[in-house]
DNA sequence: ACTCTTTATTTGTATATACAAATATTTATG
DNA sequence: CATAAATATTTGTATATACAAATAAAGAGT
């Protein structure tokens, strides 16, 4: 798009809006490989590295609400991709069989979005704009 | 958050959807004032400034998909901020006197959230950020 | 004028995400 | 110890957004 509706370029919400849509469209074809949408291959990733994390640790990497993470997480589950276990009043997270035979492949797809996008963007901009967006959203948490 | 899960703070999917998800926040509570969600208030801005812009029109400088203008803007339609008319195949948009009358008010809002987001980046931090994410976006498209 | 293709919009359906309220457990206080 | 407060998770509900298929209108080629 150009610039004609020049009061949207220089609106954050407007901006930031439309680059997660398109990354989240360049990774969810990522991601496809594995037949997992983006934030569940996340989660498998993590869960992986540090199997018994619990729901609000998990919330916290993932910088998601909660609710969020128990929804998404019950749907790894029911395609075991994840076991839960109550611990007192936390939920702990733990791998399975089939998530740890699918993490390479993961990595895989993901090294396959980070390509596609430094493509795109060239690599110095999009480590450099990786970084200052990264550096935003915790400035706005 | 820091930066423990080093992996996701090099990763752009992770990172903007964390700014697209911490921005819309702020817009909404900004435009709370109006009683708009923030897409829709950008609806009515947009129509107002070009009454008759039809709805591919309005998808393309809002950067999304046809079929969410038709779901935004029929939602609009029933809360009388815009006024549809057929002209062949196409579907035309104009503002209605409430959405008028309303239009100051919004850029209020609009303003407001500017300078929350200014006020927790930085003028010249959010101005560069806007500049570049608006370009990966397009870049991405 | 009639079919074929292209363009514009809508509809049916699905998904990620969140908020607010509910539940369950632990900790602190009187 | 018993009740109150704090913490962790889940549930009910709502929303923005998209895709794929359906519809409708316009244009092109014969």
């Amino acid at each position: 798009m150009n610039c004609d509706q020049s009061t949207y370029c220089k609106c954050l919400y407007y901006a930031a809006n439309a680059l997660s849509r398109n990354i989240t469209k360049i990774a969810e074809d990522s991601f496809a490989s594995v037949d997992l949408a983006p934030s569940y291959a996340f989660i498998v990733m993590t869960v992986n590295k540090n199997p018994g994390v619990n729901a609000g640790e998990l919330a916290k990497i993932m910088m998601l609400k909660p609710s969020t993470i128990t929804r998404l997480v019950e749907k790894l589950e029911k395609s075991s991709l994840i076991k839960r276990f109550h611990e007192g009043k936390q939920v702990l997270i733990f791998p399975t069989k089939t998530s740890m035979e699918l993490d390479s492949k993961i990595k895989e797809a993901w090294a396959g979005m980070y390509n596609k996008y430094v493509d795109l963007l060239g690599k110095e901009f999009a480590d450099k704009l990786t970084q200052d967006v990264f550096k935003a959203a915790n400035l706005l948490e």
